[in-house]
DNA sequence: AACGGCATAGACAACGTTGTCGTATCGTGG
DNA sequence: CCACGATACGACAACGTTGTCTATGCCGTT
C-alpha cells in the first residue's frame, strides 16, 4: 500500500506541504528549481495523492459517472465506456458506471441514492437515459453537472454531443434508391428512442423527396434486438409484394433480417439488399458483410466526457449550452447491390 | 447539493456526532430511543454521509474496481458489469471500471497509476486479465484485495469463482456424438485464454474417450471474434472430408460458421450442425437458433464481488483461499440435429 | 453505603489534502 | 539606497467522517 503522503515528500524536499500541493496541481508560485526537486521526489517515491483527502478538501471527487440503460446489445454501452475512459484517463479522473435498468434497483431510490452517495463531479448520459425527464429531474435536483450523448429533445437543457442520425438514414435510403430499389422496408427501433425516431424520419423524408409513397406495412416495429429483426424481416418478406431492400435501424436487427432471408431461402444481396446502422462487430463478420452507417460512438462519449471535465455541464453555466457534432460515414459491404 | 452533515444531525438530535456515526454504521452502544430519533432525523433531512470524509477517516473507499480486457464482443464484459453492479448496489458500494487494453494507456503505468490513485477496496478480475502475471504482480504490490472470475491457473493465489468449462465442452461434444456425428470440428479461442483452452480439452477428452482420433485439421484457430469464425468455418468446410458438426468455442465464432455455411450454400442443421458456447444475445436470434452452453457470467461476477465485499480477497487472508463453483447448462436450439 | 460492572454517550485527535492569508526575499525604478 | 510591488513560500485552519479514550448514569451485589 502506498503509505507515503504529501508530508513525506515535503520533508524530504525540505519544503512545506503546501508547496508540494502546488507542484502536484500545477499551480504557479513555485520556482523552477524547487518544482524540479519536488517532481523528482514524487517520481522516485512513487507518491500518488490520496483521492479521498483531496476530494474532501477540494470538494471535487475526480469521479465521472456514466449513466446508461442497456438497450440492444452491449456494443453501444461498451463503446461509450471505451471513449469515456480515454478522456478520464487523460485527465486523471476515474469512471464509475451506473446502470439504470436493473430490476427494482434502477430508477428512483436506486439511482438517486447512488448519485447522492457517489459525489460525482459530473455525469455522462447516454440514450435513452438522457431523455428521461424523471432521471434528468433527479440529477438536476442534486445540482450535478452533466453532458448528454445524442439526446432527442430539450437541447437547451444541457451541453451535448451528437451526430446527424436523420441525415445518415437519409443518405443510406438515397443510396438504396440510387441502386434501383423502390420498395424499401424499414425496421424501427424502440418507440422512446430518439435516434431510432430520427433514423425513421431520415428514411421517410428521403422516400418522400423522391415521390415514393411509403406503405404503412413497409415499416415494421423492432426493439434493437436481433430477434425482433428476425420477426420484422419475416413479416416484410411475407408481404404479397415484399420489399427488395430492407433498412434496419441498427445492425443487430439487420442480422436478424439476414437470418429471416436465409430461412426463406432468399440469397442476399441477389434477392434482397439489407443495410443496417451502427457498424458494430457483427457488420464485418456476417456473410455477406453488412452495409451500414458507421457511428462514432466512442468518440462521442469521449467528447462528452471532455466537455464535462472542462467544466461545461456545470449547472451554473448550463444555459451557456454547447454542442459538438461528429461525423458518420456509410460503410459499403456486400449486403446491398443494385436491383 | 446535499449540504447537511453529520454535525447538523447531531445538533438537531441533541447528541454528539459520534453517536450519529454509530447509528449510521449500525454499531452498538446506542439506546433504542436515541437510535430511533437519529434515524428519523436522517430520513427527514435526507442526510447521506460524505464518502470522501468517510473513506479518508476509515481507510475504506467503498469502491470496487472491475478490471477487464476487451476480448470478442462486449457481451462478456457487459454481463460481468451487470453482476458486479448488483452486488455493489446491495452493499452500498460503487463500481469503477478499469479497462486494460486501450492502446498505450493500458498496462504498466496506465493501470498502475489508476490503481494507486483509485484507492479501491478491492478488485474483480476477469479473464484474461486474471491470468496475466504482470498485472497480478502490480496489484499485489499495491496490497490490494482481489477475487478472480474463471482464472486459468495459480488457483491458490486468490479466491475465485468459476464454472467447469471443460466438463461443459465435454458434455456438448458427447451430445454431438450421441446425435451420430463423428467428424466434429472445433474452433479454438485465443491462445492465452484459459476458458478457451479448457473448452478445447473438454472436446479432446470426449473424443478420446470414444476412441475417435481427432485429426489436426479438425481444430482451427480463432480469436473469439465472428470474423475468425467465418474464416475457420470456411477452412473446415473446405476440407476433402469436411466435418458434419462444428463446435465453436464461443457464440460469436459460431455465428461466423453459420455465415460460412450459408456462403457455401449449406443448410444448417441439415447439412451441418453448429454449436457454440456462451448463450449470448445472438444465440437465440440467429436462424436457426444456436445450440450452445449457457454460461452464468453475471452470476459469477456477482458472486466474486460478494466475496470481495465480505472480505475474502484480503491480502492478509489470501492463503485462506475460497472458491465458488456455478452451474452451466446446455441450451438446445435448432442449429444441431442428428446425422 | 460503598463498589464494580455494564450500557450509553461524549471529547478530541486523527485521516491527507487544499484554501486563505501572511511573510520573507528579491529585483527595480526613482 | 530606499520604497515598493512581485515572486516564492510557509503556517494554519478547514473539509466531514471514524477511532480511541474517557466520563456518566444506573443497576445489582456485598
Amino acid at each position: 500500500m502506498s503509505d507515503i503522503t504529501i508530508v513525506d515528500i515535503a520533508k524530504q524536499a525540505g519544503v512545506s506541504i503546501k508547496t508540494v500541493s502546488r507542484v502536484i496541481n500545477r499551480e504557479e508560485g513555485v520556482g523552477p528549481a524547487t518544482r524540479a526537486r519536488v517532481e523528482d521526489l514524487i517520481e522516485k517515491l512513487g507518491y500518488r495523492p490520496n483521492v479521498s483527502a483531496r476530494s474532501l478538501s477540494s470538494r471535487r471527487s475526480y469521479l465521472i459517472g456514466v449513466v446508461f440503460m442497456r438497450v440492444g446489445a452491449y456494443h453501444y454501452v461498451g463503446e461509450v465506456q471505451v471513449g469515456a475512459m480515454r478522456a478520464c484517463r487523460r485527465a486523471g479522473y476515474h469512471m464509475v458506471i451506473e446502470q439504470v435498468d436493473d430490476p427494482g434497483q434502477a430508477r428512483g431510490p436506486g439511482l438517486e441514492q447512488a448519485l447522492k452517495a457517489g459525489r460525482f463531479d459530473g455525469l455522462v448520459l447516454t440514450p435513452p437515459v438522457c431523455d428521461d425527464p424523471e432521471i434528468l429531474a433527479i440529477i438536476e435536483a442534486q445540482g450535478l453537472s452533466y453532458v448528454r450523448v445524442a439526446p432527442d429533445r430539450d437541447f437547451g437543457r444541457s451541453p451535448y454531443v451528437f451526430m446527424d442520425d436523420q441525415q445518415a438514414a437519409h443518405d443510406m435510403t438515397a443510396r438504396l434508391w440510387d441502386l434501383g430499389h423502390r420498395r424499401i422496408g424499414f425496421i424501427d427501433g424502440p418507440a422512446d428512442h430518439g435516434s431510432a425516431r430520427r433514423r425513421r424520419e431520415g428514411y421517410m423524408t428521403a422516400m418522400a423527396e423522391r415521390g415514393q409513397r411509403v406503405k404503412p406495412e413497409w415499416i415494421s416495429p423492432g426493439d434493437f434486438m436481433p430477434l425482433s429483426g428476425l420477426e420484422a424481416g419475416d413479416r416484410l418478406l411475407g408481404l404479397p409484394e415484399p420489399p427488395t431492400a430492407i433498412f434496419a435501424a441498427n445492425d443487430s436487427m439487420a442480422m436478424g433480417v439476414l437470418s429471416a432471408a436465409s430461412k426463406r431461402g432468399l440469397s442476399v444481396p441477389t434477392d434482397l439488399s439489407v443495410v443496417g446502422f451502427d457498424d458494430g462487430p457483427l457488420a464485418e463478420s456476417s456473410w455477406p458483410g453488412l452495409t451500414t452507417v458507421h457511428q462514432p460512438i466512442a468518440e462521442m462519449a469521449e467528447a462528452a466526457t471532455e466537455m464535462l471535465i472542462e467544466g461545461f455541464g456545470d449547472p451554473r453555466f448550463r444555459s451557456r449550452t454547447a454542442a459538438r457534432q461528429l461525423d458518420y460515414h456509410i460503410v459499403e459491404r456486400g449486403s446491398s447491390t443494385s436491383r
